[in-house]
DNA sequence: CGGCGTTTTGAGAGAGCTCAACATCGGTGG
DNA sequence: CCACCGATGTTGAGCTCTCTCAAAACGCCG
């Protein structure tokens, strides 16, 4: 989700798919590492285990996303991925990617642009939760994704998903569009909102 | 603060300082740009402007933190860099970067490396924010970061810094902490936590 | 038409925020 | 050596805002 056309066509060749069941684990704690994954469809859990038995979870990978990327320097892998549905992932061995960016320097860099704005979305993302009141968040939310005219932004997907990128309830997105768009702060039609440009 | 030792020693020689007043520019959106930078003293935001003309905050660089990673892979600059406070920066100008990757691929993929790092640090860290309760952002944390023996946890910095990091308040950290100590869930002994073995 | 997921609005409760006071600790200078 | 100072750490009380639970309207697809 956060990045698309995850591997160049070049490498994609390489990828191994393997299915899971729900439940069971793609790799352990430890366990020497073959390289990172990508989601295929499903969705894998990384998770940590703390000595009382308590899971603490990392990150959710759906279909789509990468994981384990740092496994490509690492030897073993440092959590636990565990499907948790029944999943197919691609495992791109890590020997081949790397021998391919000291063939390919292209690749290497591409990848490394990636990752490169992966760190910058990511921090964006958590800057903005870093915002306590939801009006607020919205409003910041707004303005770092206008168009091109800076006061159209146009949602891609379901508010609800957009309420989870912004650490909301669907319900209090909801209303505070509903009240923004009340106040004449923002403009709503359809999938299109419109900052009102006069300021507050 | 996020990762040390940011460029290899081969390539911080080619970096070069410049000094920021409070409010100044170091770049705007759309202007060419000259690399990475690295904030040696200071504080630099980054920010979008709305045509409304408020100010959206994508990420606040503080001495250490590197800024406009992904500019080594773009012609200009995407939001305006601005310094918060008399500040010291230190560029890498993209082109003595990319030749030295080309050059030295070992230095290639040590950068890879610590942007993978990031992504996954950066991604924990977000996960942790999508936790509503206190205390369970508490207890994952704690269980994410213990140490060797599965569970004790050394605080690094002040409090503060950690309610900071959680997105709490400090006053919710002390109180939770309190809380969990009281209820026999962990045990505090200065910048030491250790966690109960004994299950909830 | 019937079902499923999204969107929307309502009402209530609780968790964390805010403001405030005080304790504690380390450093600094008289 | 002690008084002072600033920052961190700690606890108290009240309040606001968001979450939670609920129900209904809407839109889309088979």
């Amino acid at each position: 989700m956060i990045v698309k056309n995850w591997p160049p066509a070049s490498v994609r060749a390489v990828g191994v798919e393997r299915t899971l069941k729900a439940g069971e684990a793609l790799f352990r704690l430890g366990s020497r590492s073959a390289g990172p994954y990508e989601v295929v469809s499903g969705k894998v859990r990384l998770v940590r285990v703390d000595s009382a038995g308590r899971e603490a979870v990392l990150y959710v990978a759906m279909a789509g996303d990468a994981l384990a990327e740092s496994s490509l320097f690492s030897p073993n892998y440092h959590c636990d991925a565990i499907a948790s549905t029944h999943s197919v992932v691609r495992l791109y061995p890590k020997g081949a990617l790397l021998a391919e960016f000291r063939r390919n320097p292209q690749i290497a860099e591409a990848f490394m642009a990636m990752f490169a704005h992966q760190v910058m979305s990511l921090r964006t993302r958590l800057q903005l939760r870093d915002i306590r009141s939801a009006r607020e968040r919205i409003r910041d939310y707004l303005t770092l994704n206008v168009g091109a005219d800076g006061r159209t932004v146009l949602l891609s997907g379901t508010l609800k998903e957009l309420a989870a990128y912004l650490g909301l309830t669907h319900e209090a997105l909801y209303r505070t569009l509903a009240e923004m768009a009340s106040d004449r702060e923002i403009n709503r039609s359809g999938k299109k909102i419109t900052l009102s440009t006069r300021r507050k």
